[in-house]
Formats: structure tokens, C-alpha cells, sequence
DNA sequence: CGGCCGGTTGAATCTCTTCAACGTCCGTGG
DNA sequence: CCACGGACGTTGAAGAGATTCAACCGGCCG
């Protein structure tokens, strides 16, 4: 009997894994699944380490297992701008393009499930399936993209700050029930990164984090641990 | 002899069309061109016409075939940010989602053709072919919007300006030369919509026209029409 | 002719940035 | 063990860039 695959012939790695039900993988029969588990491995970085660089040859994608990944891009004189955050499951990668524009870093420590270009490739030739959950992912993440500009072009940065807290808390709460009014969640990123995030300076950020606690809008502990004791009254600033 | 396809089997409405070749219809075959041009019919609207409101229900689809629609959000108090640009031959639509989160205006006189949501969705059961010509598109409109994060978040007044131009002249300069350093083109945006576009004022957009002119870094003729004798010095105003 | 729309320009104001100082936590090495 | 240094964060004061408010111009339409 073979060791990688579960009784039910669900590969090992795929039993327990979030993206085989929510991510991309769902899309996969138990055939399809074996075939790319097989060049696939799972794969730890920690917090700020370096997954991709800018203009760098991609010859592997990824799923997103846990943590968060950001992708940023870097003007010449150093000014940085993050376009995106990943969570899990979400896919890692840019299909039809050999170069990657941007760079992608561990945001906080990340597991990744990583495989060869060619064979996701090759999957997604026999399963339409598969490459109709990867263009709808493109297609959610070209809505977050517009909903951001909106947020970096026309907003305030105290209404910047909370829509960041806003699209945390529906990323990353894990007392995730859908319709409660509070909130609360470790912070993914550092001031630095929410600053090259929002298009702000650390200061700025660190300012308007602090107004809204003294509004008690939210509460900080550790510097990390958010409190939000009603998102209306977050939402409220957000400006939307 | 039926008198709405051509000689050749191309229905006559696809036969000039742009989009036959370089946009979706690409990936049509003459039969599935013909089922699709069954249902669909050229429209033209003028400047400032509304052709899809926030939150209103989508039941068709269209394809650019001149001009320029602006996709746009509006907060609450009134606050605009125009999104996205569509040129020709641009496909228009929200695959998956039945409403639209944006309002879709034609920025300049435009042209499109249109067709009904089932009819598309339909041949994209049919077609992998044309799935993926959406797909890719997609990714070029994230690969895009991404890139306008930065600018938005990063550029200063007159560096988003600069990138602006450029971006207009490689999308509808006539004389679409690829490698040649200057540039002649019509403004398809007004300042108020260039300001919604950058996130900036009206007054700040003049502002920063006018000293690309008195650089001479470009000239204006009637408030519209831009000659940029060298695309080389305005992409060094543009802070990439 | 008068009024409106789109655009430009000037002066005052405000928001965010810049520069600088300081606090805390934490791992390292004397 | 404690001192040192670095990473990360907060806070204050001064400064710059964009906005706001206002006046003005030219073209176009009724």
C-alpha cells in the first residue's frame, strides 16, 4: 500500500489542507489531486523572508497554507508600495507571464504549498474546472485591487487606517461567526508594512492607531493585539 | 443568401471589428462567432452617458470598440475615484457576480457591442478557448490595477500626472509607432475625471499640466490635445 | 447678450510628512 | 548579571505638498 496517499486516496498533504475544499484544489478530482501532490511540497518560511523577487523567472506557484504573504512593488529611489496581501487559501503565482512585477515576502511566518509551473499548467488544460477557480480568484482579487484604489486615492488616513483594520478582521479573525459585531486579532503586519500599505508614513499610521484608541474604537495590546469591540463604529470610519 | 453574414461565413457586424482579432472574439470559431453576433448589436453612446450604475443588475456584456469608458466608485459623501480605463478592445463585464460594484460611463463618445450575460456565459462553457482569453484579460487588468496602486499610493502630484500621459499615449496614440519617442494624442478624460482618476483636485491636475508645459516636457492645443516630443523625458517625470 | 461649462491661477489653509527625540522590548556579549 | 545595541513603536515641532476658496478667462449654446 502506498504511504503518500490517505485510505480514501486523498494525498497525506491534501487531508488536512484548507485549499482543498476553499482554494484552488477543490476544483480537483481525487485522480487530478494525487498527480499534482505528487510534484508538490509544503514548504515554511518565516516572517520576512524573501518568496519572490522583482523580476524574477517563476518557475514554481503556491498555495497560501497559513500567514500572510505581501506583494509589493519598489519605485527606483526606494519608495515601496504593498498592491497585495495573500491569505489563506489563496494562490500564489501569475499564470500566462514568466516574470514575476513584483515581489512577494513573508509578512508574518508563512506555510506555503508549492509546485512546479508546468504541472499546474498541465492540470489546467484537462480541468476547465481548475482554471475557473484561478480566473475567479483573479477576478476577487482585481475587486480588492479597485476597492483599495479607491481607499488609497480618495480616502483620509485615519479612514485608510480603519479600512485596513476593516479588511484584517475579515481576513484574519479566527472567531470568524460571520455576524457578530466585535472583533479581535493580531495584526499581521508591522507599522512599516501597514504604512507601505496604505501609502502613509510609519508616523502617520502610528498617529491615527493611536486616535482611535483614544476614540476607543479599538484597543491595543503588545502592540499586535487588536480589540474591536463594535465594527459598526469601525466601519463608520471607514469612510465608505 | 443570408444578408447578415458575409461572403466568407464572418458576420458582417465582426468583420472590421478590432475585437475579432485582438480581443475576445479571438478565441471564437466562425460557428460560435456567428451564434454570439446573433445576439449581440453595436451601440453607440455619447460622452458622459451612464452605461451601468453601482449596484444595478448586469444582464449584459459588451466589448469596447472605440472610445474610452471610465469605471468609477463613489463614496457615500460623494467622493469619486475612477478605477479603470477600458479601451478598445477591452471586454466589459463581471463574470460570476450578477451586480455590478461599479459605475461603467462613457468618458468620450464610444462604440460597443453588446450582448446578452447567457449568451457569453454559455460559449464559455463551450469554449475553453475564450475562458481563457477572459482570464488573461483579467490578469492584465490586475497586473494594471496593481500598478496604479503604486502610483496612487506612492507618486507625488506631478509624478502621477506624467504617468497618466504616458499611460494614455501608449493606449490610444493614432501614430502607435511602438519605438518612436514622441507621442500626439487627444485627452480622453476632462480634468475633473483625470483629478478622479489620480486622486487629486482639478485645480492640482492644472497645476501640474501647467508646468509640464512650461517645461516642455509637453505642449497643449485646446485644452485637449497633447504633443509629447519625447516619451523618454516625460517617463523620467513619471518616478518609476 | 448672458450664463454656463471647462480650465487656469493666486492666496490661505490643512493634512500629512519630515526630522528628531524618546520609550520599550529583546537578544547578545562582555 | 547587566550593559549595550538594534528593531519597533510613539510623540512633538517644523515644513512641504496638496486642497480649499475665490477670482478670472475663453468658448459655446440658448
Amino acid at each position: 500500500m502506498r504511504k503518500d496517499v490517505h485510505t480514501d486516496g486523498t494525498p497525506r498533504l491534501c487531508v488536512s489542507c484548507d485549499a482543498r475544499h476553499k482554494g484552488i484544489c477543490g476544483a480537483l478530482d481525487q485522480e487530478q489531486l494525487v498527480a499534482l501532490a505528487k510534484t508538490s511540497h509544503k514548504q515554511h518560511a518565516e516572517s520576512g523572508t524573501e518568496l519572490l523577487g522583482d523580476a524574477e523567472r517563476i518557475n514554481t506557484y503556491a498555495v497560501v497554507l497559513s500567514g500572510v504573504v505581501k506583494l509589493a512593488k519598489t519605485l527606483s529611489d526606494g519608495r515601496q508600495q504593498i498592491v497585495s496581501l495573500q491569505f489563506a487559501p489563496d494562490f500564489l503565482g501569475r499564470p500566462f507571464k514568466s516574470e514575476s512585477a513584483l515581489s512577494a515576502e513573508a509578512a508574518t511566518d508563512v506555510s506555503l504549498c508549492t509546485f512546479p509551473k508546468a504541472a499546474l499548467e498541465r492540470l489546467m488544460q484537462a480541468s476547465p474546472e481548475l482554471e475557473r477557480r484561478l480566473y475567479r480568484q483573479a477576478l476577487d482579487e482585481l475587486d480588492q485591487a479597485r476597492e483599495w484604489i479607491v481607499t488609497l486615492g480618495r480616502k483620509t488616513a485615519g479612514e485608510k487606517i480603519a479600512s485596513f483594520l476593516l479588511m484584517i478582521a475579515r481576513n484574519i479573525d479566527p472567531s470568524a461567526d460571520p455576524d457578530r459585531d466585535s472583533a479581535n486579532f493580531e495584526l499581521p503586519l508591522t507599522r512599516a508594512d501597514i504604512a507601505d500599505f496604505l501609502g502613509l508614513t510609519i508616523e502617520t499610521v502610528s498617529r491615527q492607531l493611536t486616535r482611535l484608541r483614544a476614540d476607543k474604537v479599538i484597543s491595543i495590546e503588545n502592540n499586535r493585539n487588536v480589540v474591536v469591540p463594535s465594527l459598526a463604529r469601525l466601519e463608520a470610519r471607514a469612510g465608505n
